[in-house]
DNA sequence: CGGCATCCCTGGGAGC
DNA sequence: TGCTCCCAGGGATGCC
């Protein structure tokens, strides 16, 4: 499910409940999600404080006092809920945070992880490790970073010879953007899918690179993009779903050119576009 | 090295 | 209503 701008989303929520706040307890639900979790997870966790919460791609990474980092992945179907009473736990949430308020004042909050297809994963680390734990060290620049530039991009895509949609995917190339958002990036910059990575330059990589920004942050402001399963911490849905041009949009008209949007399978994905606006 | 198929897992919707 | 089949927002892995 989560891609880029709905981790950020899940993130911003939990930083009030998190930063600077103490875990009063931790319950965790099952030995593995994608991977076995840490070992005494619960026990590593508690009495510790947060002291500060990041995004790298499509993890969210919580920095505590204790020096280590509790690393969150969402997989495909994972969610987070905030809960102001202690919440009665469903089959998939498989992780919960007991949080005590940074006031001081003893109230708790309840952060649930819900995961039904359990592709997500938890990790605990130490923050010296960061640079060379084995998920994050390969991957390519965040796309709102000040590193992202065209200049990257092209270089990113240069000698790749499969469709720009694939590239798009790749977090090594560019970080967090899913299935989405690369159908919606590729038609705001007008550019084909199938067209080669290797042969998007110039104007077109100009055009592509600020698409990337754009939709992000488009994306960001609306909490996202809700289909199925995601939803902001607080319950909201996330109002993107709202804007997008091609995804899901397959037999419908493109709302540019009227002529009917596509679908197509790449690499055993479905991608979303309009062959007449996009080359 | 790049590209692609396969696999992990459950649930929802379509079709019969 | 119930069954089967297909599909889903991710990404590691192994093969060519």
């Amino acid at each position: 499910m989560p891609e880029l701008p709905e981790v950020e989303t899940i993130k911003r929520a939990l930083i009030p409940v998190l930063q600077n706040c103490q875990v009063n307890s931790a319950f965790v639900g099952r030995e593995n999600l994608r991977w076995p979790l840490p070992k005494d997870l619960a026990k590593r966790l508690t009495s510790r404080y947060f002291t500060h919460l990041t995004r790298r791609g499509k993890y969210i990474l919580m920095f505590m006092d204790s020096d280590e980092v509790l690393l969150l992945h969402l997989g495909m179907s994972g969610s987070v809920r905030i809960h102001q009473q202690k919440p009665n736990l469903g089959k998939h949430d498989h992780f919960m945070l007991e949080m005590l308020a940074a006031k001081g004042d003893g109230k708790l909050s309840y952060v649930v992880l819900n995961d039904p297809r359990r592709f997500g994963w938890i990790d605990l680390f130490a923050e010296s490790a960061i640079d060379s734990h084995k998920l994050l060290a390969k991957m390519g620049p965040e796309p709102l970073g000040n590193k992202f530039s065209v200049m990257h991009l092209q270089e990113a895509l240069n000698g790749r010879s499969g469709p720009i949609k694939n590239a798009l995917l790749n977090q090594a190339l560019v970080a967090g953007i899913g299935n989405i958002y690369a159908s919606e990036i590729l038609f705001l910059a007008g550019i084909s899918p199938r067209r080669k990575a290797e042969n998007i330059a110039g104007r077109r990589a100009e055009r592509l690179t600020a698409a990337i920004v754009k939709t992000l942050r488009a994306a960001i402001e609306d909490g996202g993009t809700s289909l199925r399963d995601h939803v902001q911490p607080g319950g909201e849905i996330g109002y993107f779903v709202q804007r997008l041009a091609v995804y899901g949009r397959a037999g419908k008209p493109c709302s540019k050119c009227s002529s009917t949007i596509k679908i197509i399978i790449q690499s055993g994905r479905s991608s979303f576009y309009c062959s007449r606006c996009q080359r």
